[in-house]
DNA sequence: ATAAAAGTTGACTAATTCAGTTTAGAATAG
DNA sequence: CTATTCTAAACTGAATTAGTCAACTTTTAT
């Protein structure tokens, strides 16, 4: 149950470009040197954002990377869910990639006692990681 | 961020037990037949649940396993962490099983931006699965 | 034009975890 | 005694995690 490295290095990475935002483009060597994060294994994760639609990059001597769109349109829950996958605890009650249970014997019945208190679950995390935005995040970092 | 089969096995293989307690000891083929586990995987996850004290079995010819507890003294958050370890996302936020960070940049300061959002989302994890008993699951499971 | 900086892509690897199997042993009822 | 049932630990194959490495391609300052 718990997130992964990358989950947790990609917060940490847009912690940075948040702050960087409306400026200058920010390099990978200056992320993984703020953060303190393997540069290469950066590089899979700025890439999977890019992918994602959430970061621009350019290549070349001034290169580096962007936010594509304001922090407060970005959530952390689309952000984990890019490295980490779905933040259902099991796949019958995710929204974003369900996936029907083939073994369980409550699965043919009406309703299953697993799917009740884990689609509880999936809400309550969802709740939280959907509706808190880099800017938020962003916010609590620079009031230190 | 997902948990573990073992852990769905387990509160499965606890409905049973549930609905049986008070009663004649549940043997493990019984409840492998009724919630199709894999016997030998199901044997692990009975002999990890009494080591953690919620069960108590009985060797022989007519053994089998029982509830140590009265089901509504055993909460879901329990069962969990006995198989999938802390409910926490991440080690730095976790109350049963804490672990600093050692190469994150905010470790030092006053606070940090990931551990405040974790923090909250680990206490909304745990207020559902800690205030569930087994009592409530299969009170769930009986009204099919 | 060209070299250097920077991003892109994909293959590779070591360590760990997951899900399950196998084997051997110990207790108990009849 | 012996069949039944739990106990315990070692083992395995596949997948995932957390990186690393090498070989590009693109951009742009000079």
């Amino acid at each position: 149950m718990k997130f992964s490295k990358k989950s947790e290095y990609a917060l940490r990475a847009l912690l940075e470009l948040t702050a960087q935002y409306d400026r200058a483009l920010l390099q990978r060597q200056e992320i993984a040197k703020r953060q303190h994060i393997p540069i290469e294994f950066l590089e899979q994760i700025l890439l999977a954002l890019k992918n994602a639609g959430l970061l621009a990059s350019r290549r070349g001597v001034s290169g580096g990377y962007s936010l594509i769109k304001p922090p407060d349109e970005i959530t952390l829950g689309q952000v984990i869910r890019v490295l980490d996958g779905p933040l259902a605890p099991i796949g019958c009650v995710s929204k974003t990639a369900y996936q029907k249970c083939s073994d369980c014997p409550y699965a043919k019945k009406g309703s299953c006692p697993i799917q009740d208190v884990m689609g509880g679950v999936r809400n309550a995390i969802a709740e939280i990681l959907d509706n808190y935005t880099l800017k938020d995040f962003a916010g609590q970092a620079a009031k230190q």
